[in-house]
DNA sequence: AACAACTCCAACCGCTATTCG
DNA sequence: CCGAATAGCGGTTGGAGTTGT
């Protein structure tokens, strides 16, 4: 294991080791459905009641950076780019004072742009930030995302997705939802054309969502990459498709057998969201 | 193909501020 | 008022993924 890896566990003598390091699939559906039902707060001893070997800070760090609902993933916009530069000319490193002027996006996630894009490469951010997102990691990063809870598993009272169409012309969107039967958690993943992180990100956010369903957990291996999940996918007699990522088991709604995942335009694909009542936590980057 | 260099970002740490008994 | 517990903030680290050689 890696040397961050080889530090995942700690406590004292005859205590049970707290784990650290990255987050399972499993602890954050705990973690989510945990403070689905019982609320945020008291993080310590939220850890223990709901049985996660984490302590607090992690668990609320979890929480307020990737789980929460509304945490908005994707790339910063040209917009966002120039509201940090201000904001951080005003406030200097006051991340979370900076965050609020950026609804969904967290001061971690700011604080990183920061470093990683405004202070390191300065003219080149502020001339193209866009350019640069598309350029580097990997082809087209900017990721449209959605995932919608279902009536049975939405604690929350589920407001309307609020989106901008504009931002997803042209670009490919696919949709699952869980069979009706089992409409714990429905969900809709868009993502722009051929971007390796973005559908590692979307991936991300499937396995969470298909994992909400909650049937057969089992244990976590490599995730597939989304030309598995495309080219795995068969329709079955009911014309739903059983895949398993990460170990769990979801449905893909196939229009077909040959159709593999569904693709579908824009509309079709807000409209899947919103059909559903669900809110959406991940909203359209408009960058692109 | 293999390796090095680079970038991104999740998660950690230490510290301060706030709350509560 | 005081001390402990909890929450929040900003800085840093290091693994993973991508690109360049």
């Amino acid at each position: 294991m890696t040397a961050r890896s080889g530090r995942t566990m700690c406590g004292r003598a005859g205590e049970p080791a707290v784990r650290k390091g990255p987050w399972t699939l499993e602890e954050d559906l705990i973690l989510v459905s945990y403070i689905s039902q019982h609320g945020e707060g008291s993080w310590d001893s939220l850890a223990r009641a709901a049985g996660l070997n984490r302590n607090g800070k992690s668990c609320r760090l979890r929480w307020l950076n990737y789980l929460r609902p509304g945490v908005r993933r994707g790339s910063i916009t040209a917009a966002e780019d120039a509201a940090i530069r201000e904001l951080h000319a005003a406030l200097g490193n006051k991340w979370s004072k900076i965050a609020t002027h950026l609804p969904g996006r967290t001061d971690n996630e700011i604080k990183n742009y920061w470093r990683t894009r405004i202070q390191k490469r300065p003219v080149a951010a502020a001339n193209n930030t866009q350019q640069q997102q598309q350029s580097h990691r990997a082809p087209a990063s900017t990721t449209t995302m959605a995932m919608a809870a279902g009536e049975s598993a939405s604690s929350s009272s589920a407001s309307p997705a609020s989106h901008d169409d504009s931002s997803a012309v042209g670009d490919l969107f696919w949709c699952a939802k869980p069979k009706p039967e089992r409409q714990a958690f429905c969900y809709a993943v868009a993502v722009s054309d051929d971007g390796a992180s973005a559908a590692s990100q979307s991936q991300k956010t499937m396995m969470t969502a298909a994992a909400a369903v909650g049937v057969d957990s089992g244990s976590a291996s490599s995730p597939m990459a989304r030309q598995d999940i495309i080219s795995s996918a068969a329709a079955g007699d009911d014309g739903y498709s059983k895949q398993t990522i990460y170990g769990y088991p979801y449905y893909l709604e196939l229009t077909s057998a040959s159709d593999g995942v569904r693709m579908v335009d824009a509309e079709s694909f807000w409209n899947v969201v919103d059909n559903f009542g669900g809110t959406t936590l991940l909203v359209p980057d408009t960058t692109l």
